[in-house]
DNA sequence: AAGTGGTCTAGACCACATA
DNA sequence: ATGTGGTCTAGACCACTTC
């Protein structure tokens, strides 16, 4: 592989170690790289884009962090072997529904601003007498029902119910709320009539429950969100990943 | 807060940054900082202890990537607010029982060497005739039956048996093979009678299965787990993390 | 011995926040 | 205006792997 100078633009806003990322990983998701196979090595990159050797590695961290690449001291940096897809997080029910290769529908049951109830003012950290904004979805993959959401948000994160589009993350992304911590707790249960109904399944059925506590950056709580998925047939995958992989 | 210059040695083989890292968590832990307060900037902090930047910001990046400190830009970097455990990962289920309070206890039903299944050897990526090292463990949460843990470990990662100490996790540390990476699937079942019985529960009852595959940094699998949580007691527990939280 | 990643320095300029 | 974090450079030496 080769890259020319010309592919990092210093009047680019754009951090140079951004600019190169995602240069290195277009040139091996377009096949340019095998798996398995070593990327040049940093120096190398140095001199193939003129940037110092902090840049590079803080290029080649970025990937090492989405799982792309891995480093081996004294060898090289490496490909990656995994088939997964790219290092997106904290993913909502459309992303990886269709990283499933399936696809994803939403029937609206509840989509309003509401007060809190005791539970969620302390969630989600409210102040007294703040809003919420309630959205109530049963999210279905391949035409068949296979979740009820009720996701949470304070109403100063969403101020404007309008501004909601296809998918509750992306809002967020631009609203400049993205969530990037949180924590999930998830337990087995058994579904009660109400979810029977909505889910087209029996009373009693195996339920996968999810309750989900999304942060932004600051710690700000951004949404509280209470799935019920059917045990039958989902699967709740999970990649795991040190804190230290990159630094 | 002061820090001196002498808390870094030079001589010791561990990084400054992790020292230094080291040093900051302790001293945030011992109450030092409160939640919500600044750190020293940067700058002073490079003064204080006589290190670069460059250093200084890679040991507050290894905090950041544990959910200690968040940086604000233009304002400070600040002690987070989460009373949660610090950033331990890919936790056993030691660790995490140890972490809510409560005592951990295992009765062995299964430590041998065997040929692998078929499934077993695609998962661990295994070559033909290697054996396999099993592991099958009811585990114990203050006295109580809490799950059924079944690991399957590659002998070459293993080789001998009474090598393995306490917990799983501290023993591959030792020998190389700490696993950083791995993935995780989650679903709701049903006890079989034979779970039931082992975990002193009804047949039928909901249960939350667990299967592991866990990976080295050269993405060599480490352990493939099957496990059986009851349902009406465990409650798995799951941060999340954008993968940028840090770089 | 040569090449690779791992660590570290001593500067510099920019963008942002706070006052 | 000052201080903060965010980015970046051009070197250096060490530890490890490979030949």
């Amino acid at each position: 592989m080769m890259f020319e100078a010309t592919i990092l633009e210093a009047e680019n806003s754009t951090p140079l170690y951004i600019q190169l990322a995602n240069h290195l990983r277009d040139h091996i998701h377009a096949g340019g790289i095998r798996s398995g196979s070593a990327i040049p090595s940093e120096r190398d990159l140095c001199d193939q884009v003129g940037a110092s050797r902090v840049t590079v590695r803080k290029a080649i961290s970025r990937l090492i962090a989405e799982g792309l690449l891995f480093r081996k001291q004294g060898s090289g940096t490496f490909v990656s072997s995994q088939i997964e897809a790219p290092g997106s997080f904290l993913t909502g029910f459309t992303e990886e529904t269709d990283a499933r290769g399936e696809s994803a529908d939403t029937i609206w049951m509840m989509k309003s601003v509401a007060k809190p109830s005791e539970e969620e003012q302390v969630m989600l950290e409210l102040s007294q007498g703040e809003l919420v904004v309630r959205l109530g979805r049963v999210r279905l993959a391949s035409g068949e029902p296979l979740a009820i959401e009720h996701a949470v948000i304070p109403q100063s994160i969403l101020p404007d119910l309008d501004q909601l589009g296809a998918s509750l993350y992306a809002t967020l992304e631009l609203l400049g709320s993205r969530p990037v911590t949180g924590t999930q707790k998830i337990r087995a249960s058994l579904s009660t009539a109400t979810e029977a109904a909505l889910l087209s399944i029996d009373e009693g059925t195996e339920i996968l429950r999810i309750e989900r506590l999304t942060r932004r950056a600051d710690d700000k709580p951004v949404e509280f969100t209470r799935s019920a998925y059917r045990g039958d047939r989902y699967v709740f995958v999970n990649k795991l990943r040190g804190p230290y992989a990159n630094i």
